[in-house]
DNA sequence: TTCAGGCGGTCAAACGTTTGCACGACGGAC
DNA sequence: GTCCGTCGTGCAAACGTTTGACCGCCTGAA
């Protein structure tokens, strides 16, 4: 019944025009508090909500902003990391504030990237569009597509793209140094296959704080671990850690890679932090909860969202003429997972 | 310039009416075959999509359906346990196939439960509603607002609500009796406090197996831990566990606070599982990794979220007839966290 | 030859808003 | 007493589809 009452039901009632109906609604100066007020109170009365269709058929705006997740796959694979639904909340919660709704992207697995964006923003839903990076660039994409669009993580042309980000790089700095100042020298840089950008990132980052500190990086103790049904596959670090000459810490890529490392390390009978420290990413709860406590760098990514999608909204609004980005600050959490390499 | 071809101009290249447009691209078989192929090919060249927003505003459906997370806040607070986005997950695959979309309902904080329902169906966004149960009953709202909804979890009202859910009865049953089984009589169940309907079910469950090897229940055994500031407070459960009358084992209502539970015990100088056992419920990450790995009841929330999809968009469809419910399986992950009692 | 009926298509109204424009009334300046 | 500007409001066209009603044509039966 609710969602029944029209504009011109309204317009009826009050003894009015439909048009000025909707200008009183909308607080138009041009109508006259008299009417303003009868309407509202007909309106009111009425349980009266516009038809939120027609209206963006007409002004071609919808409040509703699409996201789109990596991997095209929507809230599928890559649900399964802590980071995305934390990038939601943040994209929620500001979303809810400015009154915008967020669409989805729940493409399925026969639906690429560019697909999926495309449906989002040919079907007329989607005024503006919020991408988690991925390895495919989106920005052309957006562009052919002619909505407002911001990503999520580091685009392929900076210059030209809307987007946030953290500072990997200063990141990837920042935890290395933080061994090197505990006295470790023998670091291990630990990462994912695959050449996401950020991980690039980070590993200079890491060149940088080791170089500073005049600690060698072998190119051998940058390794990237695969993933192989869900599981890292171990057999190289294995390796690595057998010998005598191994690391005394390692700069891990992510806090459940980092967990499985730890359980490697188990196996092999060297304990963290003792015999090897270890400084993480992204802070999670697998993180919090395991024994021991890892340190680990947040790179918050609720405020990644929340960013994002003010920025997003901005753009809708016609507030932003040029490719702008945030560059969000992340912090490292120190907790029981580093300790000064053993002397020797 | 994508968005811009409309109905009309394939209608003037292909020289029929608008009408015809239409027909053709929605295989009404009143249109001919030659017909129908000139209308695809000049669509297909144009690139045409058509209005979503034009084409809802008259046929009233949206292939939208609102999704409501619990606490009216959206993917605010609940989104940091992995459940929920196990749920999204589940609810975005059949979505994506289905070729439906998913609007978040990002409730700020000051938006009640009730308000943030209303706003999706009232803006007419939304054609069916997916809630997750919380303390209030949404059905209630839901019928007022006239649109299909589904429930996960156990609605108030199981008679005249469609709702997917698990039978948590049996599940606190089975993993209680699991403990039983291996030699356990003196076991507690750990909850939260509030009153969670899903919490008194697998409680009934506790009960009815403990009856069923008679095995005495311990009121003072059945303990709902509080949070606070996001942190469990075990001031109860350490006084327990101090005592030399104290549980072999334990029925955790979650892996994070069975994970707090061990660390309890660690600081008591006691062992998992060689003095206390643990099944747990949600067979998260967290669990997973934790030492030792947590033999955990796995409700399948993607499968909640799959099945809540589909009975939804069945009942848009004016498929279903009376209030349905689907109960979907657990299945009882076995780790190491569960041995013998110690004699005694 | 006429008429019923199917076929293939067009017409126009509808969906519920927004908005440019016209319009009448009124008040003041000349 | 005319002219002009405001002010407050109504008219109607648009937004891009869908859909019921209608219409002309052709075929075949009476």
């Amino acid at each position: 019944m609710a969602s029944k009452a029209t504009i011109k039901d309204i317009a009826r009632l009050a003894e009015v025009s439909p048009s000025t109906v909707s200008r009183a609604l909308r607080d138009n100066p041009r109508i006259s508090e008299e009417v303003r007020a009868r309407v509202r109170d007909v309106a009111k009365s009425l349980d009266f909500h516009p038809n939120q269709m027609a209206r963006s058929l007409v002004k071609r705006e919808t409040r509703i902003v699409g996201v789109l997740f990596a991997e095209s796959a929507g809230a599928s694979a890559s649900m399964g990391h802590p980071f995305y639904p934390a990038v939601l909340q943040g994209l929620g919660k500001v979303a809810g504030e400015r009154r915008y709704h967020i669409l989805l992207s729940t493409g399925s697995e026969n639906l690429s990237e560019e697909a999926a964006m495309r449906d989002m923003a040919d079907s007329g839903f989607a005024s503006g569009l919020i991408c988690l990076t991925t390895l495919t660039n989106p920005e052309e994409d957006a562009a052919a597509i002619g909505l407002p669009m911001v990503e999520i993580g580091h685009p392929l042309d900076p210059k030209n793209s809307y987007y946030v980000d953290n500072d990997n790089v200063l990141a990837g700095d920042e935890a290395t140094r933080y061994l090197l100042q505990r006295g470790h020298r023998r670091v291990l840089f630990l990462g994912f296959d695959g050449r996401y950008i950020m991980m690039a990132h980070r590993l200079k980052g890491f060149r940088r704080a080791m170089a500073d500190y005049g600690a060698a990086v072998r190119e051998d103790w940058i390794v990237p671990v695969r993933m192989i049904e869900n599981m890292p596959d171990f057999t190289l670090l294995g390796e690595i850690f057998r010998k005598e000459d191994r690391p005394t810490a390692v700069v891990s890529m992510d806090d459940p890679l980092s967990v499985g490392l730890c359980g490697l390390l188990q196996t092999l009978g060297l304990a963290v932090p003792a015999d090897v420290s270890i400084v993480s990413f992204n802070n999670t709860q697998v993180g919090q909860y395991h024994a021991p406590a890892l340190t680990s760098v947040d790179v918050h990514p609720r405020e990644l969202g929340m960013h994002a999608m003010t920025l997003l909204i901005n753009m809708i609004k016609g507030n932003v003429e040029k490719p702008t980005h945030v560059d969000v600050p992340f912090t490292l959490v120190e907790r029981d997972s580093v300790a000064p390499p053993r002397e020797g």
